[in-house]
RNA sequence: GACCCCGUCGUCUAGGCUGGUCUAGGACACCGGGUUUUCAUCCCGGUAACACGGGUUCAAAUCCCGUCGGGGUCGCCA
């Protein structure tokens, strides 16, 4: 049997870091079987279900780079085919029309807990005549009162419960409308699901969950409940642990394989290996090594693997992406591809973030007009002096690359019985207004010769 | 509170099923050193953990029980 997985989002806000996870397990877990990675829109919830937030969720995955089998299957299309399983269940016996009042079911519930008493909605305590004709009513699932109910579970093993411990499920509510138990197995049965992987948080859903499989006539899938994530504390994970959406990952500068790495082994591991590719990851990705506990989301570590990603990436590919980050610098006029390749190129072992990155080579892209206060002190009348003569050999220097240039340096050092030390550090200031930069010689060749002269003869006029 | 799950460095984890090879390995972070024109990269080194208590055994991080701690769930939400 092929295996079928699928991700099932309620689109009642932005794929968070907790969902891209699940979705990334079980777009692993098919992928690397061979198997469908389906998708499926738990939009039964009207009122909290948004189009903007679906769209944003599957651009979340896209980006991601997890491309999902065929259309998203929406459940607020599905209708019939709840009411026929509602039906079904009713015929067969297995389920039963509640006509009590929601209201009072809460009032039992509130009085147990007063009391400190489990309470646990059973047949027996339901009204199952109307009270008058065409009284709402909702349908229950009827539960086993003996006996026990589990399943085994794929990352935690066999997992049960007292089958008294649960109670009669509602499946239907009294304004007909189904609710997500339902919808969601017979979905699944629907959409052939092998594989239920998803967060640990579902791990007493799915004891309700069998019990409606086999109501149902039908065979459950396998299940895996992965451990939730917690915050950098420990504790549980909050807004400020962590982005609320995946794609603000992606304004804030982090490459996608970066985040899916880092998800990756966040509760999962191969070994000591720490850098996987998507391919790597969908061919060694299996749910017995998923680890059973909380994994504490670790922000140090996805910047860490984040500048593992830039450093190793393509200039071009960074110079695309710094283009889109400076478009919303508007004081900045972004050069042409050619010199943002160059500028990418030197500057990318030095950013953890495409954020960083753009941020950290504002002057490749602007003169200097002022000097940072620890710079100034670099750039006394005598550095100054020597930058003077110094741009005198620039000029000189016919091919301005790096190479010819440290070359002709060189000589004006030895000729001038300089060290390098005492050129570099005010060339540096001078020409980015700072005392940090890539090598002093690609930065020069990436200004250009008369850009780097003017900046040279401007700090001389400044300070001079 | 009841039910279910989990518990190795600060963090992510290897090892646990098949007890000895673990004086517990790797990675992030941190600290120190080296390379170097600054920063960064890179290289070398260091600090740091089997939650606790019992038991089983010649031997326990590994098996069992208890305690404590953490998390999840207890909706006619999803």
């Amino acid at each position: 049997m092929s295996v079928v997985t699928r991700f099932a989002p309620s689109p009642t806000g932005p794929l968070h870091i907790g969902g891209a996870r699940t979705a990334l397990f079980n777009f692993l877990y098919a992928r690397g079987r061979g198997g469908k990675f389906l998708l499926r829109i738990e939009d039964t919830d009207r009122e909290r279900s948004k189009l903007e937030f679906e769209r944003e969720i599957l651009d979340s995955l896209a980006w991601l780079g997890m491309d999902w089998d065929g259309e998203p299957l929406k459940q607020s299309l599905r209708g019939e085919a709840y009411a026929a399983a509602a039906e079904k269940l009713l015929s067969t016996g297995k389920a039963y029309r509640d006509y009590t009042p929601p209201e009072e079911v809460e009032a039992l519930r509130q009085k147990a807990q007063e009391q400190k008493l489990p309470f646990r909605f059973r047949e027996e305590m339901a009204r199952k005549d109307p009270p008058k004709a065409g009284a709402p009513f909702a349908i229950r699932l009827r539960f086993p009162t003996e006996g026990v109910v589990g399943f085994d579970d794929l990352i935690l093993g066999r997992i049960e419960s007292q089958a008294k411990e649960l109670d009669d499920l509602v499946i239907v509510r009294s304004g007909g409308e189904p609710v997500f138990h339902l919808c969601n197995v017979v979905d699944d049965v629907f959409q052939g699901t092998t594989h239920v992987i998803r967060g640990s948080d579902h791990q007493t859903n799915t004891l309700k969950h069998v019990v409606l499989y086999e109501a149902l006539g039908a065979s459950a899938p396998k299940f895996a409940h992965i451990p939730l994530i917690a915050g950098p504390d420990g504790k549980k994970l909050s807004k400020r642990d962590a982005a609320r959406s995946a794609l603000e990952y992606k304004e804030q500068g982090y490459l996608p394989e970066a985040l899916v790495n880092f998800l990756a082994r966040l509760g999962w591991s191969h070994g000591d290996q720490e850098i996987f590719s998507m391919a790597e990851l969908i061919k060694h990705f299996d749910l017995g090594t998923v680890g059973k506990s909380m994994a504490a989301f670790n922000p140090d570590k996805l910047l860490w693997l984040n500048q593992t990603y830039i450093k190793n990436a393509d200039g071009k590919r960074l110079a695309e992406l710094m283009r889109e980050h400076l478009r919303h610098e508007p004081k900045i006029a972004v050069p042409a591809d050619e010199h943002l390749i160059k500028v990418a190129g030197i500057q990318k072992e030095r950013a953890r973030t495409i954020r960083e990155l753009s941020e950290s080579s504002w002057y490749f892209f602007m003169r200097p007009e002022q000097y940072e206060e620890k710079g100034k002190k670099f750039l006394t009348p005598e550095a100054l002096a020597s930058l003077g003569k110094y741009a005198k050999t620039l000029k000189g220097v016919s091919d301005f690359h790096a190479k010819p240039i440290e070359a002709a340096t060189q000589a004006f050092l030895t000729e001038s019985n300089l060290p390098l030390k005492d050129l570099a550090q005010p060339l540096r200031v001078a020409l980015t207004g700072g005392t940090v930069s890539p090598g002093i010689f690609e930065v020069l060749e990436v200004l250009g010769k008369d850009e780097a002269l003017a900046r040279i003869e401007q700090a001389g006029k400044i300070l001079g």
